[in-house]
RNA sequence: GGUGCGAUGGCCGAGUGGCUAGGCAGAGGUCUGCAAAACCUCGAACAGCGGUUCAAUUCCGCUUCGCACCUCCA
């Protein structure tokens, strides 16, 4: 398995510390609102690079953050005049139930930077005792960048620009250096009862040390993989590392893996153009969550995706499609116990295979699986497809949906039809055996109006859920 | 201003120094009472301008446009 990893620029063979057991943590949200796609596509890829890990036999050790703490939750609690773990919660309780809906698998852990607040404050203390930290005025920590000769690494950043930066507000820290940042802030009256108290006095904790604190604690001081968006590379991503390592004095992190942005219509994702949209939006208006996964993972982690509802249509249909060749081979396969795979499918297999070891190209892989839906179907046209190796067939997809995660596989016919569109189906099948075409296709119209398809074939009607 | 990424057919999106994915949409055909599905066939692209090369969409440079980061946005 090959990854990109942002530390080198390049693509690397992927080997963990343990060879059991991949450890990864992956920034989380920052519950202080609804996720919008744009953090789902972060959250899908880290969920394709999870199942991946599985796919080629690795356990995995995977821990997200939630950030719920932070100048915006804080501020907004307030706003609402909530206490801040009641804010929060309604923001993590959502971030749940739509990553639910994504398909998403949960993770090992989900710390909660609020729990670790302890644990924070022994790496402070310890960059503190070294020398990498200093106390201002405010009551606040800070890094000392100078003090650190690796920063920028990650982030390929020259230290002395860091004076001339865009959004440096000159005067509004306390600190020696613009490039230095906060541990810990220093408490003021805005933060409320929004407080912990440390040996150097009375504030919170800073945005990056919660996942310096959390990820090794539970991954430990060395771990295989970290994640996030192309943005949180600077400052966050480098933060992390002068912290972590400044304090433990060993490596933190192995492979660093970045996934780019979501564009809509060709432009960032903005509430101002009207083209914001979180989850929960699509889903009301009536797309599933695997269609907007699947435009998700119908382009490469790395390269910008382009959002388009003209994009959910085609994975729309594209879902169809590959649900009835689902169909078509449940039908074919009964009961059978599984046989061996056909060439065709073999050589499916690898290709998939290939393409997602390779940093996860789920483009390719998704071609692959349509290499294999179009060999099947013109297999099972023929009459030359037998039934175990339907089943086979059936396996295959299965292992390769453990992956990709947008296949229905429960949708056969004859389950659950409710019992007026079976009646409306065996009057059309009256009808049709009269060669009452008009009333048959009236009964196919209302049918649909129920939500169900019928389709007429060799072996009679077929009714399948609209979906 | 600095740094980095990108521009592929109607749309979305892989990939490659010569053989050049895939999906959706479209066209024709088979099947069907009609339809749907499926199958067969088809057309269509590598932003622009230079350069390197026997050969460039692929490598290099420039231009244009888009995106990102430059202290708390995935």
């Amino acid at each position: 398995m090959k990854v990109y990893n942002t530390l080198t620029r390049s693509k690397e063979e992927f080997k963990p510390l343990q060879p059991d057991n991949v450890r990864f943590y992956t920034c989380g949200p920052t519950v202080y609102n609804f996720a919008h796609i744009g953090n789902f596509r972060a959250y899908v890829f880290e969920d394709i690079l999870r199942r991946t890990l599985r796919h080629a036999g690795y356990n995995v050790t995977q821990v997200m953050n939630l950030t719920d703490v932070d100048d915006k939750t804080i501020r907004m609690a307030n706003e609402e005049k909530v206490p801040l773990k009641t804010f929060t919660q309604t923001y993590i309780d959502a971030f749940f139930k739509d990553a639910a809906a994504l398909n998403i698998e949960p993770a090992e852990v989900y710390p909660a930077a609020t729990d670790h607040v302890p644990e924070m404050i022994t790496i402070i203390q310890s960059l503190l005792d070294k020398g990498l930290a200093y106390t201002a005025d405010d009551g606040s920590v800070y890094f000392k960048v100078a003090a650190w000769p690796a920063y920028g690494r990650l982030a390929r950043i020259d230290r002395s620009e860091l004076v001339s930066g865009a959004r440096v507000a000159q005067d509004e820290y306390a600190k020696e250096h613009v490039g230095d940042f906060a541990l810990w802030k220093g408490w003021d009256d805005a933060d409320g009862d929004v407080f912990w108290d440390a040996p150097w006095g009375r504030g919170r904790p800073g945005w990056h040390i919660e996942c310096s604190a959390m990820s090794t604690k539970y991954l430990g001081n060395t771990f295989d993989i970290h994640t996030g968006g192309i943005d949180n590379l600077f400052p966050h991503h480098e933060n992390e590392i002068a912290q972590t390592e400044g304090a433990t004095g060993e490596e933190f992190v192995r492979y660093w893996m970045h996934c780019a942005h979501l564009q809509v219509n060709g432009t960032k994702m903005s509430k101002s153009l009207g083209n914001f949209y979180t989850l929960r939006d699509l889903i009301e208006q009536g797309w599933q969550g695997r269609e907007i996964r699947y435009v998700l993972i119908g382009g490469q982690y790395r390269q910008p995706l382009n959002f388009t509802f003209a994009a959910l249509e085609a994975a729309r249909a594209a879902l169809i499609r590959v649900d009835s060749f689902v169909d078509r081979l449940n039908e074919l396969a009964a009961n059978v116990v599984p046989g061996l795979l056909p060439l065709w499918a073999e050589e499916g297999s690898a290709a998939f295979d290939a393409a997602i070891f390779d940093d996860l190209n789920t483009p390719e892989a998704l071609a692959a699986l349509y290499g294999i839906i179009a060999k099947g179907n013109n297999a099972m046209q023929e009459g030359k497809l037998a039934a175990p190796e339907a089943a086979a067939v059936l396996d295959l997809l299965r292992r390769l949906d453990k992956v990709l995660g947008v296949i229905f596989f429960g949708r056969q016919t004859g389950v659950d039809i409710p019992a007026e569109v079976q009646q409306m189906a065996d009057d059309r099948a009256l009808a049709r055996q009269n060669k009452n075409w008009g009333e048959s296709d009236r009964l196919r119209d209302a049918i649909a109006a129920a939500g169900w398809e019928i389709r007429d074939s060799k072996e009679g009607q077929k009714l399948t859920p609209r979906s």
